[in-house]
DNA sequence: ATTTTTTAGGTCAATGATAATCAATCATGA
DNA sequence: TCATGATTGATTATCATTGACCTAAAAAAT
């Protein structure tokens, strides 16, 4: 199976892991040269795989001496997280977006995969709720609490 | 009628217990192929079968190189303990019940330090929902989602 | 110094290939 | 019989690829 822009990214993945710095700068042209490509399907890789919320940040430049560069973002301390990830939430975030960026904080290793689930069954309890409001008419704090503490020990328990 | 769904099930559950992973890919259409199904049946499957309440995951792509991805986050059955927390916690419960048992639960090393953080920010989230029910009528699923996603996020990281 | 040319990268819309959602219908079991 | 779970297909959303056209920066020409 040939997906060209997968392996675009893993190119790029391996070029950001082989260096000291933290960035890395190419050509637009000569790397869809390599993978005998139309220029712009660079940009589709970078828009598609590299933006902020996957923590990356992209500068270019046109013209002669033109170049693309990839910087990795690193956030060294707790409040340097939580500020990123705080912009990248924003005030508020569709279900799909979540589900993406806990993805991408599993990858990066901020949380685990166990908390991810408990995260996630978090979210869906949290949708479901405003989903159907009715229901919360009908049932009390404990049973709220109950069913979201069940759900959630249920899901990370192991054998 | 022989249940198409609980032969899928099978068959995803049979596929999983044969990798050295904890997750499977799948191509939709195929599988949908293989059982002579309609595409949207694998969907049902999965959400019937395979949610993060019973400790999986669900990555997909659509379009071209399209598939679907099932990780499994908790290895699975222990009966026995889960019949004694859903006995523990009943129908319902108070914070401060919930709040002994998931102390105990870290004491006996079911959940880590992390996790149990999460759950209860789940839980102070669910009591206040219920309490303010105002709230709810002027807030949409999204900032719900982003204030839940955030809370959890940023007491796991400073943890 | 200004204009023109060259050389880069950026944007967007069209297309084809999947997967997701939703509402309607059907089947089964209590 | 009724409630729940299962099945289906029409519609919608998303992803990858391509190429025509646009913009910016530096060099070359005037």
């Amino acid at each position: 199976m040939k997906n060209l822009s997968e392996d675009i990214e893993q190119y790029i993945l391996s070029l950001l892991d082989g260096e000291e710095e933290n960035f890395v700068s190419l050509r637009r042209k000569e790397l869809a040269q390599m993978f005998e490509c139309v220029p712009s399907q660079i940009n589709y890789v970078l828009r598609s795989r590299f933006t902020p919320e996957q923590g990356y940040l992209i500068e270019s430049r046109r013209g002669e001496y033109g170049y693309i560069k990839i910087v990795k973002i690193s956030c060294a301390n707790p409040e340097e997280k939580i500020q990123h990830i705080d912009d990248i939430i924003g005030r508020t975030i569709t279900f799909t977006e979540a589900h993406r960026l806990l993805e991408t904080l599993q990858d990066r290793e901020f949380i685990t995969k166990r908390e991810r689930l408990l995260i996630e069954i978090a979210l869906r309890q949290t949708e479901e709720t405003s989903r159907v409001r009715q229901r919360f008419i009908d049932e009390d704090t404990g049973e709220m609490l109950a069913k979201i503490l069940k759900r959630m020990l249920f899901g990370i328990i192991t054998a």
